[in-house]
RNA sequence: CUGGGUGUGGCGCAGUUUGGUAGCGCGCUUGAAUGGGGUUCAAGAGGUCGGGGGUUCGAAUCCCUCCACUCAGACCA
């Protein structure tokens, strides 16, 4: 029946991508763009980065973190500096060669991230213990140049934050690696209703550059993983290779260990994926650019109609983002279909029936449910409602996480769930690189990351068959 | 980057096999009625057929080439 109601979007069970990609267009959250692999984040798309960086924010400046802005580009000798890095990000950078006609003496590199060119500032910076530590956080484009792109899961250009942090101590640093990976966990599940995944990153899947990188991982409805959040150690890789130094207490010149952690305009990608369905998306009210929506049906009493939703509007524009839909050219029925389609969590219905009996329809998106409320509790109502929305949300696709990870403890088990099944496969992996890629060439799944919450049970590897007390996690991902 | 698919008003498509100067539905504009799950009627506007080159009297249609999007892989947030 759902198909029925909006006719522009595929059902999901029929091309998830096509699903995902009308979604997005139809909803006016991006669009294509004349540049290859970049795309549009349309107003209403942008209004939810909006609310999502506003809250992230809020969790960065709690945590005594500072925002600066650093520059776009960068000198091709400064990204070279630590070997590893520049080997991971190679391929995907883009290069600036001319200032006008006149070719530049040195190529500048359209930052892919600001290791770099962060650390060469902070060497300059930092010059004693008592600097420390450094805790910056930036707001930015960057531009990697993928080979296949899709709307905000990966684009050639896009939005994110880079948190990049430097300290006096090893310990210092794991401790703030760790605080901000719980802080995207936190910000992830309270705010998107997401429900993810903590772990670390194996050698072969960390970032470039890193000593050790850790990962918050959701699952999409497709039953694909996706790296939703990833905060890394960097330990002293490149305040050695950028000669970031201080004066310890104890006289002593020693490099700082240091951060970095980031999150992206993905997380949008994200909730499209988990939260959606065939009307289309279904926002989160934390972060939704419109919490509640007032659809008036005018019958044959315009005026009157007319009057009361204005009068409701202006009451509640205040205290919820409500919008109030007054437009004369559709009809009540399509407008339903349209805010459903834009994921808006509640609709408020406003007709003569309702003005009678001074109550509103209200509409859930959520479950769909409708039910009457008498226009005196209306406000109350709309704040409990808009929590329990967000919880709901958090628990229906926190069912779908848990009823999608599967243990395993034979290869042929194995490749039998990822065929069929899909999710997340719990499976003991005994640490070494080559078991890793045998089970990425064989089945195509990658090992997402190692979980913090499973105590130490011993089983034998799911490749080579060794005894091994390491869980980890695989699936197909993103 | 490898392999498949698609490209024709804003969107979805027909027309391409067999060359003859572009059509349908939706949307858009104007007006009227309608209004509790995509409402109806009437009148309009809108296209160098993805780009370039070639064959031909004549190309959306045949040939070459480039590009974009998309799906499945490889790589990555």
């Amino acid at each position: 029946m759902e198909t029925d109601f909006v006719k522009e979007i595929t059902p999901k069970t029929e091309d998830f991508s096509q699903w995902y990609v009308d979604v997005i267009l139809k909803s006016e959250l991006a669009d294509y763009s004349p540049v290859r692999g970049c795309m549009v984040i349309r107003p209403y798309g942008y209004t939810l980065w909006e609310n999502m960086q506003q809250l992230l924010d809020g969790r960065f400046k709690a945590t005594g973190h500072k925002n600066a802005y650093f520059p776009l580009f960068i000198p091709e000798s400064l990204l070279q500096k630590e070997a590893e890095h520049v080997e991971g990000f190679a391929p995907e950078v883009a290069w600036v060669t001319h200032g006008g006609e006149e070719e530049l003496a040195e190529r500048l590199a359209v930052r892919p991230t600001s290791e770099t060119i962060i650390c060469n500032m902070y060497s300059k910076w930092i010059k004693s213990w008592r600097d420390l530590p450094v805790l910056i956080n930036q707001w930015c484009n960057v531009v990697r140049w993928e080979k296949s792109t899709k709307p905000f899961l990966r684009t050639a250009e896009f939005l994110w934050q880079e948190g990049h942090t430097a300290h006096r101590t090893a310990e210092d640093a794991e401790e703030e690696t760790l605080k901000m990976l719980e802080v995207y966990r936190d910000f992830v599940e309270t705010d998107l209703s997401l429900p993810v995944i903590k772990g670390r990153k194996s050698d072969n899947e960390k970032f470039a550059g890193a000593s050790k990188t850790y990962t918050i991982e959701a699952l999409m409805s497709d039953g694909r993983a996706l790296q939703a959040g990833t905060s890394h150690n960097l330990g002293q890789h490149f305040s050695k290779a950028y000669d970031i130094t201080y004066l310890d207490q104890d006289g002593k010149l020693k490099h700082v260990w240091q951060t970095s952690w980031g999150v992206t305009t993905r997380l949008i990608g994200a909730i499209v994926m988990v939260h959606g369905d065939d009307r289309g998306l279904k926002l989160p009210p934390n972060i939704a650019p419109i919490q509640a929506v007032i659809v008036p049906i005018y019958g044959k009493q315009t005026e009157m109609v007319s009057e009361k939703v204005n009068e409701i509007y202006s009451e509640l524009k205040d205290k919820v983002r409500i919008e109030l839909d007054n437009r004369d050219e559709y009809t009540p029925g399509w407008k339903f279909n349209e805010w459903e389609m834009k994921g808006v969590p509640i609709r408020i219905e406003v007709g003569p029936r309702d003005i009678q009996k001074q109550q509103v329809i209200l509409v859930r998106r959520d479950t769909g449910e409708k039910f009457a409320v008498s226009e005196i509790e209306l406000l109350p109502r709309l704040k409990t409602l808009l929590s329990e929305i967000q919880e709901n949300m958090f628990h229906h696709a926190k069912k779908f996480l848990e009823d999608n990870i599967r243990e395993v403890d034979n290869f042929e088990e194995f490749k039998q769930v990822i065929d069929e099944k899909r999710g997340f496969i719990k499976a003991h992996w005994c640490g070494n690189i080559e078991c890793e890629k045998q089970v990425k060439e064989q089945t195509g799944a990658t090992l997402r990351c190692i979980p913090f919450s499973e105590e130490s049970v011993s089983g034998r590897c799911i490749a080579c068959n060794k005894e091994s007390d390491t869980v980890a996690y695989f699936a197909k991902s993103y």
